[in-house]
DNA sequence: TCAAAAGTGTTCGCGGTACACCCATGA
DNA sequence: TCATGGGTGTACCGCGAACACTTTTGA
């Protein structure tokens, strides 16, 4: 332990995008030692004025424009004694979630990386990546977390498309467009979207109605007891 | 902030108790500046050799008898930069859940405080404890989580008594056992308890299943599909 | 007129709630 | 035999999955 029982403490983002059909992870590439070579998340040391969300914003405004991270959210903290060489540091680990549509500047240490091909990671920063992708996994079901992979506008294909890419699995868009209405999470904006080169009917196009985190399947066991008279 | 970039870090306990019909947090009162007489979170600093978790129980070692705590989980960190006066220091944050057959002895400045009638609290303290009996509830109901708060032994209605109590409002004690032991959760021992007084049916004796925790309730949303001409 | 893609209608079954009714005991 | 509390049987309903069918387009 340093002087005094002092630790740094880091802020890392686990920031991910669907590309393609799967997720990615915005990863740098370590120049220096330790690890040289190795793929890091971002982040870095917590600043005297700052919380933990601010520190992690802040160090992530280095490798993206912030306004493209449509949603952030603290995951858990990291605090091996032995998860990286001396001198120790303890991280809070956040999700951070960009829109399909953005695709910004990145410096040249920069890239994103298809969750099902890491690179070689740096310390325990493939194990903090895993964590970020059960995260949203789990909020796609219960929340409106959708908002922030989508963009503004799309089509219930679309839609599906990004889904499926995050949960890795197949998802039917027949029932996808009827959860998310019945919820009042998709909105439809009244628009449609041309048919591709082989035909079809146009799709109506929709927008998240919210695009702030909110639960939408309040879990319906143990709730408390209706008014009289109202079974079911 | 600290000498180049170090802060201390604490690990702090939300245990929580069901006493009465209400939880009670457990919390010890200052002796010394600052914040003397007020009440605070059982915790401390992070030693070198352990991560938040080892922490967090070395220092609730102190104020109760460990094996008397039957389930414990991170929070979250608590890092705004004047949570406390100076020098600064970072917070992680856990609940932990103490069954309510258990009485253990405490030390003289360390006491259980019903949540609806907190003392004065030092620092953020407050706000942790909500934090806690939040995840709790939300817990409760897709989750095993009860085991950590009943007995080892217990009726139904004993069982509805303590999630009624944590939850905040009345719970069915009919509907409570048949979600349960749907969910394979509750497990008859065959013992059946003495009725009170007053007469009535002797109730049958339950317990948990597993001692550990495990989510009861999958989201049904959203899940795979399944194999093909499996219908509903 | 045909293929392709979008979207709707319908059925099924699970699971949680509500509520009526039956069971076992003490006074 | 009655009050009291425990336990079961049953109906209802919301909701998600499956799948057949209709709609709207390009070729």
């Amino acid at each position: 332990m340093e002087p005094e029982g002092l630790v740094a403490h880091d802020a890392l983002a686990v920031v991910l995008r669907i590309t393609g059909a799967v997720p990615s992870v915005l990863l740098w590439q370590r120049a220096r030692e330790p690890q040289a070579g190795r793929w890091a998340l971002p982040g870095g040391r917590l600043g005297a004025e700052e919380d933990v969300e601010a520190s992690v914003r802040r160090h992530l405004a280095e490798k993206v424009d912030l306004a493209e991270v449509a949603h952030v959210e603290q995951l858990a903290v990291f605090s091996d004694p032995h998860r990286g060489p001396a001198p120790r540091r303890v991280a809070t680990a956040f999700l951070g979630l960009v829109p399909t549509d953005a695709d910004p500047a990145l410096p040249g240490d920069t890239a994103w990386h298809r969750v099902d091909a890491l690179p070689d990671t740096a310390f325990d920063h493939g194990e903090i990546t895993r964590a970020g992708i059960d995260r949203l996994r789990a909020k796609l079901s219960y929340t409106n977390i959708g908002f922030a992979l989508a963009p503004d506008e799309f089509t219930v294909s679309e839609l599906r498309d990004l889904y499926a890419a995050a949960l890795g699995h197949r998802v039917s868009a027949t029932n996808l467009q009827r959860v998310l209405t019945r919820r009042g999470v998709l909105v439809p904006t009244g628009a449609t979207a041309a048919p591709g080169p082989s035909g079809g009917r146009p799709a109506a196009r929709f927008r998240f109605g919210e695009h702030v985190l909110r639960v939408t399947d309040p879990f319906a066991a143990l709730r408390p007891p209706g008014p009289p008279g109202v079974t079911g």
